[in-house]
DNA sequence: TTCTTCTGAGTACAGTGTTCGCATGGCTTG
DNA sequence: CAAGCCATGCGAACACTGTACTCAGAAGAA
């Protein structure tokens, strides 16, 4: 019998089976599923009894990779942020171009990750993840090779950052609110519009423009508030670059 | 005696003593002590029952005027709205100059509240809240009043709303994680630098950012930075304005 | 082999938001 | 003045939460 395992324990029964043969936890795992569990039931499914759970675990073993919840949820902020795919050829694009490409690529990441909202105000701007590290650098290059200083290509690209972080934050409130009651954007501003109406009785210039949005489309309406908001950034910003050069 | 309430009870130790003397709760009492211990304790520190012993009151008394912890949050932020003070003189100040100062005043009514970056999040922008609503109005009709056509006048709105909004959540992020740790602005980045620079150390501009900025105040490096990004998104309308006129 | 070092997990604790039912008194009726 | 309604406060309870502590067992080193 090529089996013999040390036997100082009573009962073959009671003795516990051979180690977990899942590969063990790692830190990366345990992220990438706590995205998973954020993408598929928001912020407040996240718990570490759920997670644990998830990964065929107890709850307390993920505290041998990550020290607390905050922490977690750093990690998890950086690992989407990893998701933001750079244009790996370095041929210089136009950097309004470049810059235009990225801010739609954060929006459309954060849409996706509507979670994020909740945290971002926590966590800030995750101070020293690799990936929010990389992504800035790049930018920063981007303004740097445009003509702008390097002091001012930082301020520019924080400019950009909090436009739209601030801008799709309220965007992803707005949608995880909507997710939560289960309606239409056009289903709820409908049913909202009578509250709306009544609210903004005594501001004659929000209820025109609630009544000039009644028609459109929701979801373009907010891709154009979007977009007019970058591109006078961008000419803010051109301005700028015009008059320094 | 004069006294002579109902005796059903049998013992008078027993039965209670008179109604509470204070005035008894009310939406606007709990709104207002939920802010004080918000800016005296931070987010973390506001649950149902230490709100309602601070009012001299049970937990669960708080429900008769509140649905729940949500909806109080909304109140609460809606209420902090109502600190920025309006110039009430209708004299036409010039629309940059306007916009500027109400820039500014919400930064600072956010830096004041650093707490509000964790619920903007979750909130997005109350919607219906009264004094945000007539802020609303009010900047519309700054925008309008300079030549902005409705439609444009709100996206102006959302785009400066948005910039600062991002902007200073996550400044007030950065300061309530280091008035967690108990040390200055200043300390902190002398304490991060090792940490800073090694993690920088593949991305040369983010390095010489971060040695640039050593010497001088954080704080006015901050406010800087903000003036900065204001000014390119005003030069920006500026722009679309005298296109458009 | 023996010893150390690392990993998973069970238990427990101090708290959380919120529901329910009950008691109480003030206000509105008769 | 009396009776009843109803808004209000509140204690108990429930289902959870994050996480500190402790211990069992396995893997690797000596």
């Amino acid at each position: 019998m090529p089996i013999d395992q040390q036997q100082t324990i009573p009962s073959v029964w009671t003795r516990p089976r051979g180690r977990r043969e899942q590969p063990a936890l790692s830190r990366e795992q345990i992220v990438a599923e706590a995205v998973q569990l954020l993408d598929s039931e928001g912020i407040d499914a996240l718990s570490m009894r759920k997670l644990g759970t998830r990964l065929g675990a107890g709850a307390t073993s993920l505290y041998r990779h990550v020290a607390n919840k905050d922490e977690l949820i750093e990690l998890v902020v950086d690992e989407v942020y990893g998701e933001l795919d750079e244009p790996d050829t370095d041929k210089p694009a136009h950097w309004r171009d470049a810059t235009t490409l990225r801010a739609h690529n954060l929006r459309a990441m954060i849409l996706k990750h509507p979670w994020i909202a909740s945290v971002l105000g926590e966590v800030g701007v995750a101070y020293l993840g690799p990936n929010l590290m990389r992504l800035s650098d790049r930018m920063i290059a981007t303004f740097e090779a445009a003509g702008f200083p390097l002091d001012e290509s930082d301020h520019a690209v924080r400019t950009v950052f909090a436009y739209v972080t601030g801008m799709t934050t309220s965007e992803a409130a707005w949608l995880t609110m909507l997710a939560r009651s289960g309606q239409t954007e056009q289903d709820w501003v409908e049913r909202l519009w009578p509250a709306a109406e009544e609210a903004a009785q005594s501001y004659p210039r929000l209820q025109k423009g609630y009544a000039d949005k009644r028609g459109k489309d929701p979801r373009t309406s907010r891709d154009e508030n979007f977009v007019y908001g970058l591109e006078r950034i961008l000419d803010g910003l051109e301005v700028r670059l015009s008059k320094t050069a």
